[in-house]
DNA sequence: CTTCAGATGCTCT
DNA sequence: GAGCATCTGAAGA
């Protein structure tokens, strides 16, 4: 199933760790891009000088963060790379989850197949195609979402996509800016699909 | 394996 | 004008 605006109006904390092992879909020129989630970050306005909206400052970029549960927010980042997120909790409570890497699946492009390609928000979004006309979309139908099995985009499920996997949290990357929100574990890996803390 | 510099443009002050 | 939720390639250990 696609995951509906239920699933991400809860804790970002949360939602963070339930995204992973998901399948991150976008759907470019008819074909859906597959890619399974194994890395995320959560961001919280209310208390996390982290989140781009810490404090609920409300710009014309913080905007969707606003929005309803299950948007998503994609901003540019040091002039090159995009990242994607998906906004979480009610509105109003400006709170999202990066998605910082997933595994190929389905439908990507040659050079982004084989370990290390897709692990990073920057390269993620290069393979899926995703830029800033990805902004403020209703994340819960194509052509951008995500879905909790193979299946749910036409393909046959994978051998040991089924298995369990383990979760290893530690601290969020490239904030170094964020004073005591530096330290909170809200960076979450699947280690067995791919993901890595040092 | 590690560190390091540079690319590049939007957003907010 | 400063700074940024990054990545790559080159060079060193």
């Amino acid at each position: 199933m696609i995951l509906q605006q239920a699933f991400y109006r809860r804790d970002t904390v949360t939602v963070a760790r339930d995204l992973l092992g998901h399948y991150l879909v976008h759907v470019v020129d008819g074909l859906p891009r597959v890619g399974r989630i194994c890395e995320t970050e959560a961001y919280i306005g209310r208390m996390d000088k982290a989140c781009h909206a810490y404090g609920y400052k409300r710009t014309k970029r913080t905007e969707p963060l606003f929005a309803a549960p299950g948007t998503s927010y994609v901003y540019l980042i040091y002039g090159m790379y995009h990242c994607l997120n998906f906004v979480t909790e009610p509105e109003e409570e400006p709170c999202a989850v990066l998605i910082r890497g997933v595994s190929p699946r389905l439908n990507l492009p040659p050079e982004f197949w084989g370990r290390n390609r897709l692990n990073g928000p920057g390269k993620l979004c290069k393979g899926f195609s995703i830029d800033k006309s990805c902004n403020s979309l209703d994340a819960t139908r194509p052509p951008l979402y995500v879905c909790t099995d193979l299946a749910d985009v036409g393909a046959a499920p994978l051998p040991g996509d089924d298995a369990p996997f383990s979760v290893q949290a530690g601290p969020r990357i490239g904030i170094a800016y964020a004073e005591e929100a530096q330290e909170f574990p809200w960076r979450f890996c699947a280690l067995d699909l791919g993901g890595t803390i040092h």
